[in-house]
DNA sequence: TTGAGACTGGGACAAATGTCCCTTATTCAT
DNA sequence: ATGAATAAGGGACATTTGTCCCAGTCTCAA
């Protein structure tokens, strides 16, 4: 009988990873154009080659609010709506520098998993999972000034590359309210 | 455009509720107890029957902060880090009223899934990972009056039963500011 | 070189939010 | 009945945060 620990060690990314640098394109974006757009489903997943991506969702005031990035070697889609549900992303996806992303169809990865890796799906969830309870805790109970330390210390070596006022976005405090965390 | 209370989908975990009501013990839990305490795996998972529970984590200032609810026939547990990577809870569960509990040891239900529907704990994930996306992009993208609007229409029926002060907790605002947002 | 556009720092002020109170109502055990 | 505990409403004030600016820097194309 599987054991916790076996199910949790067959699970990575790495059959996305392999499917792409086999079979993907090598495409490039200009900063600002979109690799998903919310309300549609987003047909492509990648890996980020070159440059940078970030999630947007629109707030009530017709704000483009940024929920997250895709930095280079990370898988860039709309992973949740449109991969795993087949349903219109609820966030926007943009090359927030000139970018060039290692991309498939998601419609050709999806055909190819199910027939040849048919539990990845279902896993891959699992740990997106972990990290979607974490973000969603780590909204609620830490504040701007710790998200910003947390963020720097993951990304420590791609933060520099992002203008502030994405990263106050993220933070989901105003551009203002960052400089001042920042001058402390 | 798809708005966001579509995505609050209804959770099917049909097995786990299958398994409590024939192995599940009544367990009665006073106003204040804890199922789960933040720091230590849980080991218990069960149904509501009666009361309701709140999910709480510690912020930097040592408050517990509300992210989360548990209702009458709802799932009680530490889903996530306990549940499926058998790792020690991120909050506490703890009773918001009197409650009671069909309960069963993690350790059982889990013996008997892996044997009788493996692909459980995987599938599960990705219904609750649409889930915590979802409460992560809200709690990113709405203010807390529409926060509280969302909270208001999903649990209509039992919304009244939770002090203002959790709810207040949940939006994560003050007491006062909720007590603000009402008077509206 | 020059001007447009993007990004930044920071002043001044307004608005939102938190903190500290006090009062009232309710429940519950003694 | 009575006092303690819990929860709620809301006033007064301080603090935090947002908005609206403007000026300075940098890049890049004409």
């Amino acid at each position: 009988m599987p054991r916790l620990n076996d199910f949790l060690t067959h699970i990575n990314l790495d059959p996305l990873i392999c499917y792409c640098r086999e079979h993907g394109d090598e495409v490039a974006y200009a900063k600002g154009e979109r690799l998903a757009q919310e309300g549609e489903i987003c047909r492509y997943m990648g890996i980020v080659l070159k440059g940078y991506f970030k999630y947007t969702s629109l707030n009530s005031k017709g704000e483009e609010c940024v929920t997250g990035f895709s930095f280079k070697d990370e898988v860039v889609t709309d992973y949740v709506r449109s991969f795993l549900f087949n349903q219109p992303s609820l966030t926007s996806i943009i090359a927030g520098s000139d970018a060039v992303v290692l991309q498939v169809r998601i419609a050709d990865i999806r055909k190819y998993l199910l027939s040849h890796n048919p539990d990845f799906l279902a896993k891959s969830a699992t740990i997106l999972l972990h990290e979607a309870y974490s973000r969603y805790l780590s909204l609620h109970i830490l504040t701007p000034a710790e998200r910003y330390a947390e963020l720097c210390h993951r990304y420590h070596d791609v933060i520099s590359d992002i203008p502030y006022q994405e990263i106050a976005s993220y933070l989901a405090i105003s551009r203002r309210q960052f400089q001042r965390i920042r001058s402390n």
